[in-house]
DNA sequence: TCTTTTCCGTTTAACGGTTAATATTACACC
DNA sequence: GGTGTAATATTAACCGTTAAACGGAAAAGA
């Protein structure tokens, strides 16, 4: 005959039965269902309220649970509900932007009851590769990847949506893929530093572009030139250059640019560290911002308003698109129906700073025209 | 009577058989067991090519799983192992420093065939124990952990420690807490910096701190005391500040050094964050660097040579750092015994630059005393 | 012919949890 | 005394995998 169970917690708790318990294996739901003379399933029913367990054994249950500092095994639920609760980010590097935009993600997915898996491709096709295969082996809920500068091709990300895993783009979408993205709006971006430069005054704005295959450059540039031709000025393709997202080949590039028979009068980066290398090289060359030449970067990084001059730069809100994309990814997650994909849209903004605010106003500009 | 297994298979490639089998669902050693009409184990011992399976059946089992692309379940393996091949990284944010270091753990982890879980604390206590209690639930192998600057009380690394759950602890490590570590001698760091000033003539050296209870920041302020010391320098309590690691307060604590009436000849602040925002108080006071004032910063980021004067900083090797941690932590993993706690200690090295380099050279100063 | 070995597989249990179906018990009612 | 019905607990199956123990048949040895 079992004992009576308050007697039975009283000798649990005072150590007389079952010290094993108090070893350094988690305590299962077996353990407690053996100390307390149950069976598996009335434990666990106990410990989740099931309407027909007795109030007196729920009670002993819960009791001992928390004596023996019980925690369910995720495993043990993930294998049985086939969801994780974990997250695979895949992004292709951890600069100011992409880190800045993990936070965001991190801080929503932990809000929800998810974990970020963070995998870096180190803008390595390669990499991009097995990181996937990694985190698709790992289980992950769903996937939340901005692409490296080196993937042209995206089988792996079709993969993932093959297998109806949830997916989220950001940042770096890619046309070719239709499902829910975060992004900024990269023409905004471009526009908006081109014609504030136009505004100034400058002439022959020169760009320096990222990689050529990608996207959120050739979108940035695609604002430039629309720009330039809206205000009647000409492109020039010598003012047009595709280079690393790479401090030193923007140094170098500068430099070429400003060793031209008709060199620019600005020069519009794609990136904060590249407007840093430009800047090197005009320094250099001896010239002053903003009276001689003009520059303005884009993602405004902190750095941008600790060099002198400051550099003006393009906002991307990276946090909140961190933010955003997660949120668009839970709430994909939590609609059961193949979510009609939605595509957000960040809106960039422009911080005017001393590398290009000549001391004439457009008002200044008209009178003495 | 079951059919001979080549044909079998044949008619499964061909889709006559199982068509269910290229659903959605990931297929299992089972789908393979039932198709091929053998058992389970069979088929997972074929897979694995154990010995006492014919030649032939193991042919057939993996042609079929690779027909039908199986993948082990790794949910299933880790409940059976009790090992999930992941790491827990609890870092306090994502700062140059600390994206730099996870990069590393990251590079080694993968190649060890581990995931890293990146957790920020934000450098929150409370988001420290949330992230500690996340990943103990999502049963990491183990955590590798860098602790926020407000976390006093080390309850949740000792819960790690208590259930032999393997910990290593890297650049700000916890003196109270026993365990395999990694970091700077920032003892060293203090020195090197301090000594360049001393070299270069400066007198009055004043330091920006971190918080008082970072272990980090006092290591350095001890090497910064000791050098002082050793050269013949009293040190003054009015030069010593102690603030956040924030660009804000260094700029605020320098412009109060500046306003003293016997202000410092040269500052050492302990990150390069707080060097900007020491260097923006000087430029608004109108000083220059380095005769009018010297400034050495912490941590050599990429900023230090960017701004004008560069700053001279005391490098600190982040990504072999994070390199050496994840080693250390997957030696320690595969060293069953609890290892004796090793303790890895980087050597910094000091680079420096135009913000504390004085044309004068040590011999040049001696002659003129 | 009977036992032993070898070869090739299968069965079972386990990891830790949930859940649907099934007992068991007690009590009220006819 | 049977029957119906709550109330409560148990069994068994399942998730996907592996390891240990066991089984059956054929070949080899006595």
């Amino acid at each position: 005959m079992p004992e009576p169970v308050p007697e039975l917690c009283r000798r649990i708790r005072q150590n007389e039965l079952f010290s094993h318990l108090y070893m350094e294996r988690q305590t299962t739901i077996k353990d407690i269902a053996v100390a307390l003379r149950l069976s598996k399933s009335t434990v666990s029913r106990a410990l989740r309220d099931a309407p027909d367990i007795k109030i007196e054994t729920k009670k002993a249950v819960k009791a001992l649970a928390e004596e023996l500092d019980y925690q369910p095994n995720k495993l043990a639920l993930s294998l049985l509900n086939r969801q994780t609760h974990t997250i695979g980010v895949i992004i292709p590097n951890l600069d100011y932007v992409l880190s800045t935009m993990v936070k965001g993600i991190d801080e929503v997915a932990l809000e929800a009851g998810y974990t970020v898996m963070v995998c870096q491709s180190d803008e390595s096709f390669g990499r991009e590769i097995v990181n996937t295969k990694r985190l698709l082996e790992s289980l992950v809920d769903g996937f939340i990847v901005s692409v490296s500068s080196e993937t042209k091709v995206f089988e792996h990300i079709k993969k993932i949506q093959n297998k109806k895993i949830p997916l989220v783009l950001f940042d770096r979408v890619v046309n070719h893929i239709s499902c829910p993205s975060v992004r900024l709006d990269n023409i905004a971006g471009g526009v908006l530093a081109t014609q504030h430069l136009v505004d100034q005054g400058y002439k022959r704005i020169a760009i320096l572009a990222g990689p050529e295959n990608l996207n959120i450059s050739n979108k940035r540039m695609e604002g430039y030139l629309q720009t330039l031709k809206l205000n009647g000025l000409r492109p020039d393709k010598r003012m047009i250059i595709h280079c690393d997202f790479n401090q030193q080949y923007a140094y170098e590039a500068t430099k070429e640019l400003l060793a031209m028979k008709q060199p620019p009068d600005a020069i519009f980066t794609i990136s904060d560290r590249m407007a840093i290398g430009a800047m090197l090289a005009i320094k250099e060359k001896g010239l002053q911002m903003p009276d001689d030449i003009g520059l303005v970067g884009f993602n405004n990084e902190p750095v941008t308003s600790l060099v002198s001059p400051s550099i003006s730069s393009v906002e991307m809100y990276a946090f909140e698109m961190g933010k955003a994309t997660a949120k668009l990814f839970i709430e994909m997650l939590n609609s059961d129906d193949t979510m009609a994909h939605q595509e957000i849209v960040i809106k960039p903004k422009l911080f005017i700073r001393e590398s290009s605010k000549r001391i004439i106003t457009k008002k200044d500009r008209n009178n003495s025209a």
